[in-house]
DNA sequence: GAATTGTCACCAG
DNA sequence: CTGGTGACAATTC
């Protein structure tokens, strides 16, 4: 029998999010501005399962993630079910103990996670399905600059410009982002 | 600044 | 199994 996974779409400030759960918590957060194309790809990840659009079931969920992307750092206490590798899910989780306003870098996850290579972190965060939940924006190179960012350098930006502003750290003065 | 190399989980073949 | 690949980092021109 195959798993059930519903999504539906939510209007954000940095742009369209879809929301995709399953029965066990949210499997999907993606910024996009083609819709059909982003529900192809839900159902290119979940070919065995009957993906369906439910937007009164998820008016709830979106709206707690909306209100995560407008005013960062309360911790929404979303389920989540993380798929990946256990390498990714181990990334993830400690994405997620991040506080807001704060960076961290790929070296430091990595020393974490016991590995010495930057390269299996950003591999990881990559991969990452569930934008702002797991705050991968809050992942910035070494040198203090911004790296890549799968959703676009500009959200990047402005997802750190809010976090950091609303708590006021600005200790040098100098705009290091970018 | 730019080029070079370390290093390792993942994926495609 | 083998080879290629990175949202990086440290070193070296």
């Amino acid at each position: 029998m195959p798993e059930t996974i519903r999504y539906s779409w939510g209007s954000t400030t940095l742009g369209d999010i879809l929301v995709a759960i399953s029965s066990t918590g949210i499997v999907a957060v993606d910024f996009a501005s083609d819709h059909a194309a982003a529900e192809r790809a839900l159902r290119a990840r979940f070919v065995e399962a009957d993906v369906r659009e439910a937007p009164s079931e998820l008016a709830d969920t979106i709206a707690k993630v909306a209100r995560v992307i407008v005013s960062p750092g309360l911790d929404p206490k979303l389920p989540l079910d993380l798929r990946g590798t256990p390498y990714e899910v181990q990334v993830w989780s400690m994405l997620r103990s991040i506080p807001p306003g704060q960076t961290t870098n790929y070296g430091a996850l990595a020393l974490q996670l016991g590995t010495r290579d930057a390269r299996d972190v950003t591999a990881a965060i990559a991969n990452n399905p569930i934008a702002v939940l797991i705050p991968c924006h809050r992942v910035i190179k070494k040198d203090g600059r911004l790296s890549g960012y799968r959703w676009g350098f500009e959200r990047k930006r402005e997802l750190l410009r809010r976090e950091q502003g609303s708590l006021l750290s600005n200790p040098t003065g100098s705009d290091r982002l970018l």
